[in-house]
DNA sequence: TACGAAAATGAGAAGATTTCGCATTATCAA
DNA sequence: TTGATAATGCGAAATCTTCTCATTTTCGTA
């Protein structure tokens, strides 16, 4: 039960609900919304509340253990924080997610914002595109 | 006038209400919400609705004429499409948004991109960070 | 210049996403 | 085991955006 530790080291109490949403993501992967989390585990016959998968979400996020994005559109999605930093590139069409990292980007970044006088604290970079999917080439 | 011309050049028909989001949007310049134009317009002692502002931002934004940000937090901002694509750094203590472009940066991309079989259409890089004014350096 | 079809507007309702308030329930240190 | 404290679930509310529809405006044509 590494969650439990994962969720203590974040001065959470462990509870239920906090460690099926560390379980989901870690399980599924990927990127989530709150609706999809939610949605999810009820299906798997938890009894959960959405309020309450939103509030889970913002205190992982706040305790560095999720990402949220908001890429364009509705909903905010999240993810399990894997240390490494990296970007997005998104599929217009089918709403594929593929992520990079790029040295050369990071290294730029950290010019500009010298150049600019900011003190960098974070950046997201979503490339839009179409994938190499065949039905995304043709619908395009 | 040569905002109608850029209304016609959308194929869209010169109203009130889009001559006047346009030309405040040029007179501004910089990013304003939806409902910056509208109270700003109000202010102005235009009659306007806020639906309206949406609509003609939407159109404005199909059209090509403005582009539309989704930054963190609520609300989608707008600002004129001068044709010159750009990136934002963003101070998260005032706000401030600093405009620049780096072409090492916009050259990676696509290379990214095709790596990945995506044929790339947009993309969008936010740096968040605290910018040079004392109080955001203090305050952080 | 006036007419009229088609499009656009304004106002409020409705939709979508996220947060809040609070009574109830669960956690965990002693 | 107990009790103080924190977390949950629910519905209500907040926020941002879009939709509906009756009314008004635009603009090609007469």
């Amino acid at each position: 039960m590494e969650e439990n530790q994962e969720i203590r080291k974040a001065g959470l109490k462990i509870t239920l609900p906090r460690v099926k949403i560390l379980s989901l993501l870690e399980k599924q992967g990927g990127h989530l919304s709150a609706e999809d989390v939610y949605r999810i585990l009820l299906d798997e016959g938890e009894e959960i509340g959405l309020a309450t998968v939103y509030r889970v979400l913002t205190q992982f996020e706040s305790a560095g253990l999720v990402v949220r994005h908001n890429f364009e559109g509705g909903q905010a999605v999240f993810e399990l924080d894997r240390g490494s930093h990296h970007d997005h590139l998104i599929c217009m069409n089918c709403g594929r997610v593929e992520e990079f990292v790029d040295n050369t980007i990071e290294k730029r970044q950290i010019e500009i914002a010298k150049k600019h006088g900011f003190r960098i604290k974070d950046h997201a970079l979503v490339i839009y595109g179409i994938c190499s999917n065949k039905e995304c080439k043709q619908a395009e």
